[in-house]
DNA sequence: GGAACGCTTCGGCCATGGACGAAGCGTCGG
DNA sequence: CCGACGCTTCGTCCATGGCCGAAGCGTTCC
């Protein structure tokens, strides 16, 4: 007279599984940066031999976590959907909010919690800046849980030359707000929050770290976000 | 010369793999519904035996994804914040965006997408169709991953006795979408959600149902949905 | 006070699955 | 065409951890 539960939890239980690995976890986190991996890349991020990265990047192919695309004698992984970064930084988020556990600072997290992307947008303390600017601007409402774009927005995005399809539909949402892990407050995400990072690397604002999630504000960059965004030294200052 | 990975990837993996047993993810998953249950009950939605279940509930709350109470001989379980209820949902949309697999509806499942807790709100069509009318009433403003209740809606609700303190601050989010797994489509969660919820128990229009996450819609909740909302029974007829 | 109950701890069994070395394919470079 | 390279498959080892029965502790009921 064992259990019938809702038959839906197992299909957590497996994904979670999934994640629940270390060496996978570190190959997804990896993936968190938004660009595609080669197996060999992602075998030093793992941790572990290239046998062994190569079974753990089969099963998440399989459960469609990771998607594949050979090039050569590469193969390239990137995160099969944006959901599988949302659900990374849920955890993340769970992780952090748990018990006033000891959380190792350390000198990479620090250049983590200034500035580093986010799957496909940025985070940290340049993604909550941008957010708290649009914010001010009024160019963005940010609500509880959520963003919403305003004509005024539209029209300053449009200026910088981002432009959106209207927004409903089944595409992908325009604005959404992701909860920062760092900084406990939401940046933005969404098309909104992909056109802004594409928009930086572009412009040479930022740079990314190699082998790493962090991205580092050039001087360009500290121009640049003063000068549309109004984003002082001071935003971006720790603590 | 291995790895040096982001350290952040092992609390993921950390709780990844708590989530990711079976028998924990049952227990997680009826937890899910927002009431404490005791150890016992959640024994036989584990599906294993009552020292299994015990080892369990221990190292989930050790984790502090449980908050556990005693009551006389009885030890009352529930999830220990709303954010675990949040990560729960993101691995449950996960499983079911990923690939075309076979998700078998079964009888339970129907009850479920009629009308079902999620955590502390409704969701299911019910849920569905009630973001839908809010939003079409104009009461509450359904952007992409996020909503905005407006100052018509704040009067309807405190017209059904319902009243929020102030938006911003440092208190839960008053209104935010939560993306409905069987439906695909956003519910509203939030103080919203949940009062939404309470007031439709206290009114008896919903019961729940036993063992389960599903709720039964009455008829004077029929009556009550259609009255006060405009929910009229097609929008809660299956597909 | 004693028995029933709810839950936890202890001890031991066993399967799952993660780890690596060696070998096997495809691709690129000279 | 051969060797180097990138990645995967195969085979094997071994530790982690889930599971249960028995026993222990605290609470409630009669």
């Amino acid at each position: 007279m064992t259990a019938r539960p809702i038959a839906s939890a197992n299909a957590i239980a497996t994904i979670a599984a999934l994640i629940g690995d270390p060496a996978r976890a570190n190959i997804l986190s990896a993936l968190m940066g938004g660009q595609a991996l080669t197996a060999g890349e992602l075998c030093w991020h793992a941790g572990v031999g290239a046998p062994t990265t190569s079974g753990h990047l089969a099963k998440l192919t399989e459960a469609g976590l990771l998607a594949v695309e050979r090039q050569g004698r590469h193969r390239y992984y990137r995160l099969a959907s944006p959901v599988i970064a949302q659900a990374m930084e849920s955890l993340m988020a769970v992780a952090t909010a748990g018990p006033p556990r000891h959380r190792p600072p350390g000198p990479k997290d620090e250049a983590l919690r200034a500035a580093r992307t986010c799957y496909d947008h940025l985070a940290g303390r340049l993604g909550t800046a941008l957010a708290d600017r649009l914010s001010d601007l009024r160019l963005v409402i940010i609500g509880d849980g959520g963003a919403l774009v305003t004509d005024d927005g539209r029209d300053f995005l449009a200026g910088l030359g981002l432009t959106f399809p209207e927004a409903g539909g089944n595409h992908r949402p325009l604005c959404r707000t992701c909860l920062d892990w760092s900084e406990r407050r939401p940046h933005l995400a969404g098309q909104l929050g992909a056109a802004l990072l594409t928009c930086s690397l572009e412009r040479s604002w930022i740079a990314r770290m190699p082998g790493s999630r962090a991205v580092t504000i050039t001087d360009a960059g500290s121009k640049g976000f003063a000068m549309v965004f109004g984003i002082t030294p001071e935003h971006l200052a720790p603590k």
